[in-house]
DNA sequence: CTGAAAGCGCTTACAG
DNA sequence: CTGAAAGCGCTTACAG
């Protein structure tokens, strides 16, 4: 029952199919009459034209995707939604396409659109290994690739892009810390081939030195972006002989781990030991206490993304690659405070 | 660059262009040296075949849909995790297609598929309103429709679907906190649309109906499947002037937000009120107290619904469409304990 | 405003 | 093993 093609109804409404598809699509190039006729035949049938004949003949899908490290991350919720909006805004469908961290190459990525199965995607996960890869990127430079949040790596950086300073946000952050008197400051970064929390861990040491604090050895350890990996790490940091009174987490995930695992140890977040994180994913604010945290326009950043990701589509290479960097905010919070000592 | 097509390949090679999709699709079917001239040739040139012409002349795109309410859920972390296995050994991509809440109809799913976008779809998601569709949901039996998780409504009763046993997950997690010594137990449920948490309210009425226990009037409230919805929902439930001393939550996102606002009331988590949440996301075991639950096997669901979908493809409606029903288990952690009184 | 015709890039019987 | 040809279901100049 679902496989009338256009003849069928053209048959039926005793016009060509020239007309139908105009019907259709072009409403205005026809007259009234005839478009009634093949409404009729359409009803009667219950056509629906074959999309993947649309696609091929159009060259195009309408469709964009987007990559994402992981289902599941809450950080995304918000994100997807300005993405959504300014896609039913531009008439496009999105998809999503899941990645395990880090395991999409550029080439992959070029590949997907290559072969024509989107129209556009939206890079919201890290790309590698880079490399072998970047002469091929060169030649994908043109291809309409947007990349949201991420710190792009040196191969992708000709592609337009909208996030946050993470840098400067890391470098706020510990700044916060250092004001309210701490000394000993450690970080949980997230894993090594993270160039985002790279540029956290960038942030936190600027801040460091700028304040001619020591970074102790053993103070900066990796959370692997996961609450196991940041458990582990703060446990470390716990029984760290010279221990900090207070750690900044590349994010709030890891955040949520290293806050039990405080507690965990018999000591008291915040009077023994501040906490503070980043991204404001909703549960920031129901974790015991209300994590401190560098919350980033979410979903400003999904709306522009899109709408950047459209004017590519449209104009093709023309359109500036500048990144577009938005901005965030401390959001003071429970989990941080003076230091006891 | 691109866009080179088959035909400069064919050129290149000097072979037809059907030589050239052998070579590609059924090597087996050319002889080595054809083989490796139009390899050559495709190297040369670049070439990758354009999978929009593909799609439509095989008539299907090897992609499978999964509906899923939000990306942001930590609950699909895993379901995803096992379909994404399944579908690899299968030979399929997935797509995420992310649905608000109870927005998709039925027709909607239908037309997916009979425009023929993907080969088939998971639905992760519950699809409503159901009634107007009910008639042209029969007609769409026959499409390869699998559910996960969810509880299916009376309309998509035929499809197959694999998941727990709601109602009696439910009815063990009551049973739990009766077992404790409970008897003035409250439920913060989903939402009056969400059959899976109506489900669960139907087993923790049977619980309760079961142990002669009464349910006060507003000791049954709707928690929105959010956070903010839990909040307030607790923040009604801790001013009852018969306050509970057990609140079971439809699911550990509201649990979550349950917790934290039994605790702003100045109420200690077990000692005054116990909570106990229903998924086990990867959040609950580092709430404060970690958070009795009842967990699924969500890996393994996605899996199974995944094999389950591809039987319908290949076998179209030969296959059972009896339901799955994967066990559950109730984790105890640290959110529960006797009653004071 | 409408129709006949070309053609998008593939795949696959059908011959040879 | 290989090629010539048909055809998948649309859209869109090109005539009229």
């Amino acid at each position: 029952m679902p496989n009338v093609s256009i003849k069928e109804v053209a048959r039926l409404a005793d016009v060509s199919i020239a007309t139908v598809s105009r019907s259709i699509n072009n409403p205005e190039q026809v007259t009234e009459k005839t478009r009634l006729k093949v409404q009729d035949a359409i009803a009667k049938t219950g056509y629906s034209p074959n999309k993947l004949a649309q696609n091929f003949r159009r060259g195009r899908t309408n469709m964009v995707m987007v990559v994402l490290p992981s289902v599941g991350d809450p950080f995304f919720t918000a994100v997807m939604k300005g993405i959504r909006a300014a896609a039913r805004n531009k008439g496009y469908s999105v998809v999503i396409e899941e990645t395990q961290l880090n395991t999409l190459t550029a080439d992959e990525i070029g590949a997907m659109l290559v072969s024509n199965q989107t129209d556009g995607i939206i890079l919201l996960a890290s790309v590698s290994p880079f490399g072998t890869e970047i002469s091929s990127a060169k030649s994908h430079r043109q291809l309409p690739i947007v990349i949201g949040c991420e710190t792009i790596s040196p191969e992708l950086a000709d592609f337009p892009s909208v996030h946050i300073d993470n840098i400067a946000a890391a470098k706020e952050a510990t700044n916060y810390l250092i004001s309210q008197g701490h000394k000993r400051i450690a970080m949980i970064y997230g894993q090594e081939s993270s160039l985002l929390t790279k540029d956290r861990e960038l942030g936190y040491r600027a801040a460091m030195k700028q304040a001619k604090l020591p970074i102790a050895d053993g103070w900066v350890v990796e959370g692997e972006l996961t609450i196991a990996g940041a458990r582990k790490a703060t446990r470390n940091l716990m029984s760290h002989n010279d221990r900090p009174t207070a750690i900044f987490c590349a994010n709030d995930e890891m955040a949520i781990g290293c806050l039990h695992e405080v507690k965990s140890a018999g000591l008291s977040v915040p009077e023994d030991v501040s906490v503070i994180g980043f991204d404001d994913i909703r549960y920031a604010e129901v974790t015991d206490p209300p994590l401190t945290t560098i919350s980033q326009p979410a979903e400003e950043i999904g709306e522009r993304v899109m709408y950047r990701l459209c004017r590519r589509i449209d104009a093709g290479n023309g359109t500036s690659s500048a990144p577009e960097i938005v901005p965030h905010k401390l959001v003071i919070r429970q989990s941080v405070a003076k230091p006891a000592n």
